[in-house]
DNA sequence: CTGAAAGCGCTTACAG
DNA sequence: CTGAAAGCGCTTACAG
């Protein structure tokens, strides 16, 4: 910048005006613009925050279990949508359900001063930002709720969802019904095992335990569970499974052992191509990227001022009948 | 800092020698720490850089057609793990194939002094950062080369995988192979073209126009040009998808269609999914994570001091087969 | 409108 | 080992 001065003969007051868009007598602004034009002068935005009086990053981050997961990136793009009609640019990393990864990478992204922070907390969460938070940071929660901290959180309806779902098998007369679930602990995974138990309830139908199963590593076990379950002497013959990388392996297994048109299966969250398989996936969807949008909305309204007690959206949950939820009992 | 020096006693280059770990007597080094605990400090890591010698944000960004399509995210993802281990973080964004964008975005990372870029350009980039790389900027592509400036990158190798995966469907008698291909002018896209052309004059097939085809919105169009393509009376009897929400379109119509297991289908990328349907989808498969942890590697060896000539990485793209790329013509 | 000076939160020579 | 001072690249009162 001050580079620049000397070249365009002005003071760096002037070029900061330039480059900031204040009022500048237009001669003057045009020998700026030469000069970083002729300098290929990058503005230092991050050095100016020091001084600015908002003192704003224009930068938040997003911490998910993993970046990759299908479900995740949706919301780190329904995010991005939203912050990028204010010039935020986007931080995004994995905490691979670690508590520890977790907070290294809240310090990290702290240590660069985002604005916000976007955070789908892992199980036991440790998360301890109540003075940060006094500080001006914006948090919000997003598919799960926080544990230690109160702060806005978006999230979906995951027990109404799980007891829509499987109360469609129920009326379906299906009375046996496997439920694989995620981890336990994880909140959504909670919900959404309260949720079939509640429609089991109301079917008058008594919980089985070895129908209640949780794969630790779901891309490995969940498909290995299936197979166990689905062979066994009292297989059920309906599946719900709560979550988009399990309803994968799921079907995996019932497409192998050729049982996908013998027993129906819901899915919570919807999955690719789950249309166009055969029978074709009856799921619970959740709209991943207006999760995104609407975490995104609730922590620019903080930056904006609003200072009001913690807000917590859920959105729903509708029930997609595509085929393999309506398939009848069988056995 | 200044308030964590005053309690403890100590002047703010004692306070950043504990912070950064330099030699401090123990005891004032403890007082520092209580200090710190006492007020919650926070670490700016961002104003150290504007001093310190390496000048290193420990900051990285990643700009890709779309953060949530998955072969991207997994690029991140790939990207993440290496940087992880230099405590390094990374934003990432979406150019939406938009040159425009994609300039804003690159302009808003800089303006934050990300410490090296990973980019997968645009069809029509007007990429300009001979400047910032001579000023230190450690710059990557990655899934495409770069068109407007020299610059180290990692590919997949797109024409002899699509060679391979149309050579594979001509072994097996296949004449009539439609090519649904991404928008041209995508590097990827024109490699993968040339490898189906190659494939094609190495069986001595002349080229039909009109079973080339490019959707334009690969979501919505894919669905409807395969349908069309298939209805048509001199239909293939083997399609070639050159992209992964392609392939995704082009089995939809298949299954919608009940044609899945009439036309072979080999598609390039693999697919969610691919290996339970009926048939399993045969594809060329590419490492979306193993594109991210090299390019990561090119990009801290630049940090790291490496000034040679641009690197070229070419990655393997083994065609799997599963059944549906080895079903025979049939019309 | 414009410039000189002070200062944001840090790190780094430089003395001691 | 420790502290006082200067300075990184900017913005912001404050005079003019």
């Amino acid at each position: 910048m001050r580079d620049v001065a000397a070249i365009a003969g002005v003071s760096v007051s002037t070029v900061s005006r330039v480059v900031n868009g204040s009022p500048v007598a237009a001669d003057l602004a045009v020998k700026v613009q030469q000069a970083v034009a002729l300098l290929g002068y990058r503005h230092n935005h991050t050095a100016g925050a020091l001084r600015r009086a908002d003192g704003l990053s224009l930068t938040i981050g997003l911490i998910f279990e993993d970046v990759s997961n299908p479900f995740f990136s949706a919301i780190h793009r329904g995010v991005e949508e939203t912050a990028r009609t204010r010039g935020v640019v986007t931080f995004a990393g994995s905490s691979d359900e670690e508590p520890e990864r977790e907070r290294e990478l809240i310090d990290a992204l702290l240590a660069r001063r985002v604005d916000g922070l976007i955070i789908a907390p892992t199980a036991t969460d440790r998360i301890h930002l109540r003075r940060d938070v006094a500080a001006g940071l914006a948090l919000v929660f997003v598919d799960r709720p926080p544990v230690s901290i109160d702060a806005d959180c978006v999230l979906s309806d995951n027990r109404g969802g799980a007891e829509r779902a499987v109360t469609h098998l129920t009326m379906q007369g299906h009375r046996r019904i496997g439920y694989l679930g995620d981890r336990s602990g994880i909140h959504t995974a909670s919900e959404r095992l309260a949720g079939y138990r509640a429609a089991l309830a109301r079917a008058g139908i008594p919980e089985e335990r070895q129908l209640i199963r949780h794969p630790r590593h779901r891309a490995t076990d969940a498909y290995e569970i299936t197979s166990e379950m689905l062979r066994s002497s009292d297989a059920p013959t309906a599946l719900f499974t709560s979550q988009n990388l399990i309803t994968l392996e799921a079907l995996r297994a019932l497409h192998h052992l050729g049982l996908q048109a013998q027993v129906a299966l819901v899915g919570f969250d919807d999955v690719p191509l789950g249309e166009a398989i055969e029978p074709a996936v009856t799921v619970v969807a959740q709209s991943a990227r207006e999760l995104g949008r609407q975490a995104a909305q609730l922590l620019f309204s903080r930056l904006d001022g609003y200072d009001g007690p913690a807000r917590r959206l859920i959105l729903d949950t509708p029930l997609i009948q595509r085929g393999s939820g309506e398939l009848p009992p069988r056995r």
